[in-house]
DNA sequence: CCCAATCTGTACAACGTTATATACGTTGCG
DNA sequence: CGCAACGTATATAACGTTGTACAGATTGGG
């Protein structure tokens, strides 16, 4: 059923490694023979079996994404512009995602959930320093997003701490000054490195302003519903602030539909300000401003990390750790501006 | 580096084979022996090389999903359960977009996107019949969604007839006569098989209504920008509708969008119904009534029917394709309904 | 106590490919 | 013209694994 070299070297009468040279554009192959095993291959309609040449090389031609949840926008987005950049490079992405579970990073980072790759691209959640001290795999690993890792990896993400600060600035710049962080993480012992919070709290205090608790609001998760959860536990805490700055864009618009039901109107009561820039915060009925990091850029510098080092090229310094920044910028909508008179 | 069976072997003092034996659980093997050179694999840290476990067993414990886009959140979605359904039988999932592009659609189809992989998913927008026929792949193949084609290979989808027949009579029965229908295709010679469509046709004609082309809104696509333009569209051509039904989610929220910039409240003047019921649709200012299809259940059915093949079992007629079912129901949200006066 | 049946472990070949070493022409140059 | 240098194709050996065939050890039944 299947063909291979052998069958095709038999049909044009010449060895199999000629045909395999031909097939691998051989330098040292003169126009005839080639345009005779061409003809075989075609007539025969071989295709190279990758699994065999792989074995050979040591190499798969597929890369690993994993990333906590695909029905997250910004991951999936985030995903199709990984493929395609793969693509560019003949990489094949094979797409994993963890729950944000820190057993299931463990898996994938160990290289227990997909054992085919030659490399990986991992955006953690709950991961923690020690989980990757003891990672033993040869496959190149690129870390990505919001954690801090002190560790011989690449890692990839905007100024977390400055985005969040722009986002508050300009939250500050309206006019606002009870501004509510949502989205904090609760379930974790030791206090992880909480970029945006970290930011937030920066800015408010250049300005002079408090940032107590009562104005964090912690979150199960990273989604609509904690986003509402949230909004609505702040609000029954007796706090009412003038703006919001939500951990990503699916908890700000979690909390703009419980702001929406109880009857408070953004932005005049409430501004809110989100971080992702996904499709869906510029449809609703009121469109969400938010923190737009590059998405294309952070997908090129992971894909070229892990090809760079595949290759054994553009990393003179063979082990240690960089830091690759991509942009971001903030976009705003009507979520603090308000919607335009002219309706369109 | 990379430790091997030959490697272990020779630390217990034992042939390769038989640590494969153990690797592999195989029965004959005494406990001392297999306690021997369980400890010989634990002291190297060996690890099987699946790529050559699976040159010599000819499969790659890899099958491919192909989707349109993964920034729609259906698919997104559906790609989670797939990839942990596939976990369950021990595969992995190779996530794939191909744009809805015909082109991109018959490359993913003939393997030459990803030639690593046992078996294939695909849900394809523009890929035609004739596509398919000089198939030469030997990977199962599993067609998704509302496309019919007449091939011997497994589709699996939700009865989109009778589900559009639902949404329509839903708007009916809420005493709707101008149903707009947002989402046709319009990019192909041949009428495609649009079964959403045709169910909006059968229901208002089973009605006793009217079902002129001056309601039907044609889309380049099948996003927020889709809907939005093609609502844009038919309010320009002096058609005002009371309700509107859309090929998905996306669009429909795209097209209330539009209906709230231009004055139009969202039930009173124009009802909303959406197909997909995506996370995105619970959330809005004006939550989204919705087709809701059993993604679980594709994913399961879609998985299942590659890996039946791939046994080759469950399958008595061998080759015959079949048409597999999943359910659906009408969630009715306040793009119908209006919203409860509690507010919550 | 012997022979057959079973259990346990091994040697070897194969999966399809590419790298290495080599053979055989052909050319170029002194 | 002779020899080096090069261009072209081939044979052989791997890559790491599992299946087949078999040899030696152990067991059981008569």
């Amino acid at each position: 059923m299947t063909v291979s070299l052998k069958d095709v070297a038999e049909r044009a009468g010449v060895s199999i490694k000629t045909v395999s040279n031909v097939v691998n554009n051989y330098r040292h192959v003169t126009p005839a023979m080639r345009a005779r095993v061409q003809l075989a291959i075609d007539e025969l309609g071989y295709r190279p079996n990758l699994t065999a040449r792989h074995l050979r090389k040591g190499r798969t031609g597929i890369i690993a994404l994993a990333v906590p949840e695909l029905g997250n926008p910004y991951f999936a987005e985030l995903a199709g512009s990984v493929i395609d950049v793969a693509a560019e490079h003949e990489y094949t992405v094979l797409l994993d995602h963890t729950g944000g579970r820190r057993e299931q990073e463990v898996l994938v980072s160990q290289g227990f959930r997909a054992r085919v790759i030659d490399g990986l691209i991992l955006s953690p959640i709950e991961l923690e320093t020690e989980d990757l001290l003891g990672r033993d795999q040869d496959a190149p690993l690129v870390l990505l997003g919001e954690r801090e890792y002190d560790l011989p990896y690449d890692h990839i993400a905007i100024d977390n701490v400055a985005a969040a600060r722009m986002a508050v600035r300009h939250l500050l710049g309206l006019g606002r000054s009870t501004i509510a962080f949502l989205g904090a993480r609760t379930d974790r012992v030791n206090e992880p490195s909480h970029l945006r919070l970290r930011g937030w709290r920066a800015e408010l205090k250049a300005a002079g302003l408090p940032a107590p608790d009562s104005l964090i609001a912690p979150t199960g998760g990273w989604d609509h519903a904690n986003g509402a959860d949230a909004m609505n536990q702040l609000l029954d805490s007796g706090v009412t602030p003038d703006a919001v700055f939500a951990y990503n864009d699916l908890i700000a618009i979690g909390a703009m539909r419980v702001l929406s039901e109880r009857g408070l109107r953004v932005p005049e009561d409430v501004a809110v300000v989100g971080f992702d820039d996904i499709t869906e915060g510029r449809y609703g009925a009121v469109t969400l401003t938010t923190i737009s990091p590059d998405k294309q850029t952070i997908a090129r510098l992971a894909v070229r990390s892990v090809v760079n080092r595949l290759l054994g090229t553009g990393d003179p310094v063979g082990n240690g750790s960089r830091e690759l920044r991509a942009d971001f910028r903030l976009v705003e909508r009507e979520s603090t501006l308000g919607r335009r008179q002219d309706g369109r």
